[in-house]
DNA sequence: CCCCCTCCGTTCTAAATTTGAACCCACGTT
DNA sequence: AACGTGGGTTCAAATTTAGAACGGAGGGGG
C-alpha cells in the first residue's frame, strides 16, 4: 500500500492519517493552535525548508483544514487559519501534548501549561464518553462494526 | 530542522511526534488497540513490506510503547503487545478516528462503532477537563509557558 | 532614482528516507 | 526431500526532503 491509498481504505484512522499524518504537518497544526498565522512565522518558528512549509499549507488549505485569508494589499498578504474542521482536530492535538507530557516531561515538569477558563485551573485532557460523560479507558471500549465498515 | 532533532525539542507535541508522527507507526497502533499482536497479521491487515513492518515495531519496542514477548518455542516466536505507555495512547487514537469518522465517514456511516461498557451506548470521545470534568473547545484553554519551557 | 529590505513563495539539485522484492533461516509437514 | 510458515534482514531503486538560489511586488532611505 502506498501513502496515496490510506484515504480509500474503510477505517477513519487510515483517512485521517492521509491528511495529518506527517510530522510536519502536525507541528503546523501545533503552531496554528497556537495562534501562529503567517508563513515566516512558521518558517522562523520550525526552520525547515519553505518548500516543505509551502507544500504543507498548500495540502491543509485543500483539506479545508487551513482557510487562506488575505489580510492585506498592496502587496497582497494571505495568513492561515484554522476553520471549524481545523479547529475540531483540538482533542487530537491536546492528546498528543498530554502523552508527550506524561513521557517526555524533563524534570522540571511540561513546556506548556492549559488553563481551563471555565473553571479556572491548570489542567490536562481527559477522554470521556459523549453518553454518559464518564471517563473511559482502553478497556472500557467495545469496538464492532459500523455501517461504512466491511 | 530534522527528524532527528525533533525529540529534543522543548515541545511535548514534537517530543510525541517523533515517536508516533509517521504514518504506518500509527496505523500499526490503530490495529494494536484492535487486537493485532503478530508480525504476519500486521503485514496481512497493512499490506505494505515486511521491512517497514519490522522497522516500525522495533522502533515502538524501542521507545517502550510496544513489548515483544515470546509466546512460543521451538521455534521462537513473539508477539508485540501495547505496554502502559503504549496504551495511555489510547485518547490519542480515539481523536484521530473521531475526527475521520466526523469529516470523511461515507453516506453509511463510520466503519466503526465504540460502545461504552460502563454505560452500554455508542460514543465518541469527548475532552473533558481533568479538574472540573466539563467539556473543553478549543476556544475555552489558555496556554501559558510552564516549567519546562523556554 | 537606486538599492536594499520584507513577505511569500517557487524551483532546482543533492542528500536522506522509504519502499518492495528477494533472500534467509529454523522449524514442521507431507 | 520438497514445501510451507512465521519472522525477519538486505539492498537497489523510487520517493521525499533539505537547503540554497531565485523571483517579484511593494516600501523605505538616501
Amino acid at each position: 500500500m502506498k501513502w496515496s491509498q490510506l484515504a480509500d481504505q474503510p477505517c477513519s484512522v487510515a483517512r485521517s492519517v492521509s491528511v495529518i499524518g506527517d510530522r510536519w504537518t502536525l507541528m503546523i497544526l501545533r503552531d496554528c493552535f497556537l495562534g501562529i498565522r503567517r508563513f515566516d512565522d512558521f518558517e522562523r518558528r520550525l526552520r525547515i525548508s519553505r518548500s516543505i512549509i509551502a507544500d504543507r499549507l498548500k495540502h491543509l488549505v485543500d483539506e479545508g483544514v487551513l482557510r487562506r485569508d488575505e489580510y492585506q494589499q498592496n502587496p497582497v498578504r494571505h495568513e492561515y487559519r484554522l476553520t471549524d474542521k481545523g479547529l475540531s482536530l483540538h482533542p487530537v492535538i491536546m492528546a498528543i501534548v498530554h502523552w508527550g507530557d506524561t513521557h517526555y516531561a524533563g524534570e522540571q515538569g511540561p513546556p506548556l501549561l492549559h488553563r481551563h477558563r471555565a473553571c479556572g485551573c491548570d489542567f490536562h485532557p481527559v477522554l470521556a464518553c459523549s453518553e454518559c460523560g464518564e471517563p473511559v479507558g482502553p478497556r472500557d471500549v467495545e469496538v464492532r462494526t459500523g455501517p461504512g465498515g466491511v
